[in-house]
DNA sequence: CGTATATACCTTGACAGGCGAGGTATATAC
DNA sequence: GTATATACCTCGCCTGTCAAGGTATATACG
């Protein structure tokens, strides 16, 4: 896990909210799909994950179910909201222009 | 909440860092070159920018003196290390490790 | 002289997100 | 019967950020 979690701090939930604009999940499944995109090189903690579903859904920006399996553990599904899709078009922008300001700050020219 | 405080979060001492890569400086002059590099779009806090130098002096990745100015109000000057040099380089792979692993989790197919 | 502004540094205490460490339950395989 | 995978959850600590205060020097203006 070479990430740091200072580094990742802010980024928890546009993270979900990405893996939520694909269609509805459940924590599990969102966390192995973080860990197959990134070639097992991150995933989210499972009190980071639970906590910023927590916050996202008391934000109305993802809403929650359980689901309907009748065979092995129960799973909550989530589902991003309108003002989500909103958001995550918002922290989107964001993520883009605090790029190109880091970038100007910490590489040298 | 602001969004931005908790996107930079983590690169603070990177920041301050790599600015010291050009040669020792003092802090309100660190915080008015930020400014400018990024168009008066950020600066680090007072509060923020004088407890990340505690920290890396505390860590030997910087070092502090007084200037010795007859006039004006007194700076005291930071002056990166090597250690600090390394660590500077350090971040900065650290950096664009972790921009390609968010690129790659916000960012839809 | 009083006040405003810029320069320059510092401390305290609250806040919030990340996460280690624990817990519960279902199902399969050996 | 015990190990592993799936699946969810809570408690409480840790750490970086920052609002809100403070101190001191120097210049400009009326």
């Amino acid at each position: 896990m070479s990430i740091t979690s200072d580094l990742i701090r802010g980024h928890t939930e546009t993270i979900i909210l990405a893996s939520l604009m694909h269609g509805d999940s459940y924590g599990y499944q969102i966390n192995k799909e973080i860990l197959r995109k990134t070639d097992n090189q991150f995933e989210l903690k499972e009190a980071t994950l639970y906590s910023a579903f927590r916050r996202l859904e008391q934000a109305n920006l993802i809403l929650s179910y359980w689901g309907n399996e009748n065979v092995g553990a129960r799973r909550r599904y989530y589902a991003i909201t309108d003002a989500g899709k909103k958001a995550y078009m918002q922290n989107l922008k964001e993520w883009e222009e605090t790029k190109n300001i880091i970038n100007s700050l910490i590489i040298l020219d």
